[in-house]
DNA sequence: TTTTTCGTAACATCATTTGTTTCATGAAAA
DNA sequence: TTTTCATGAAACAAATGATGTTACGAAAAA
């Protein structure tokens, strides 16, 4: 099954784009994420859509992150990529006809509901800020390390 | 995203199964799902080799429910089809040797390990008997709305 | 005016699920 | 014994959707 793994992709640009002092180019940023700088421009296109960064063109252009780092949520990020589908298990038919099926449907929307409603909860509690420490710490954590060997 | 309906379809034709006295053939549960009689023998062969169904060849042959219907939940069908991957959404890279990578990895997976676990906790407690009840309720709903328009 | 960089459209690639064709095999009926 | 009905399985085709690529236009600074 193919993933989406924009959220992901975002994160790791951001995350990078909030060590540096001034905007980051697409190329730079594809460059770090293994990728190419049109899926970057795309990719973060939905965050610019969504105010969280702003790109400028021309010399000394590109991406910055227009927000303060503990106010940006993993919930907004997700949302500013279009919500996109969390679950790769579906109902065959969305809207059946046959009994049988409408009751199977229900039993498992519900449960992936909850299940959703869960993901989307803990996402509105983890903010760029978290993850930017979370990296500080690990950061710090394997300096100590190479210290000490 | 292309959504895994296998979990969606082996449900649909238990509960059709479940309503018969003898086997049903591949052909019958392919009218039923909207599909083909050998995705049908492709689907049920997972259950088939956890056990939970057989299938008869021949004259008189299909498919049959090998245990109870209080037995048999969610989870377990959820396993035999080899549990197939949860979430449409992941991570870009599986083993990045970036630290800021890593960071965002590791907040993403204890998430979406969180929202699993509920699911396959739901999945462990919604059993055949349970849809079959409900199947049923919905049944005798619509022939009460019937009876009385 | 040249270089840099984003913006966007259009198309190509790749992976995965689902569907289809085909033939072999086994079991029961004629 | 032959025919019919059914699964088993391999191989291939189609459809879908994310990701990658190419190409060119527009804006901003050197």
């Amino acid at each position: 099954m193919k993933r989406d793994s924009r959220l992901s992709s975002v994160l790791h640009a951001l995350l990078h784009m909030a060590e540096q002092d001034g905007p980051v180019t697409s190329e730079t940023l594809a460059l770090c994420l293994g990728t190419n700088p049109v899926v970057v421009r795309r990719t973060m296109g939905y965050l610019r859509q969504a105010g969280i960064v702003t790109s400028e063109r021309g010399h000394a252009g590109g991406w910055r992150i227009h927000a303060d780092l503990g106010s940006v949520t993993l919930r907004q990020l997700h949302e500013a990529l279009g919500e996109p589908a969390t679950f790769a298990i579906g109902n065959r038919n969305e809207t059946p006809g046959c009994l049988v099926e409408q009751t199977v449907n229900a039993a498992l929307e519900g449960t992936f509901a909850e299940a959703e409603a869960l993901l989307l909860t803990r996402f509105s509690e983890i903010t760029l800020a978290d993850l930017a420490s979370d990296f500080a710490r690990r950061h710090a954590a394997l300096r100590h390390s190479r210290n000490k060997s």
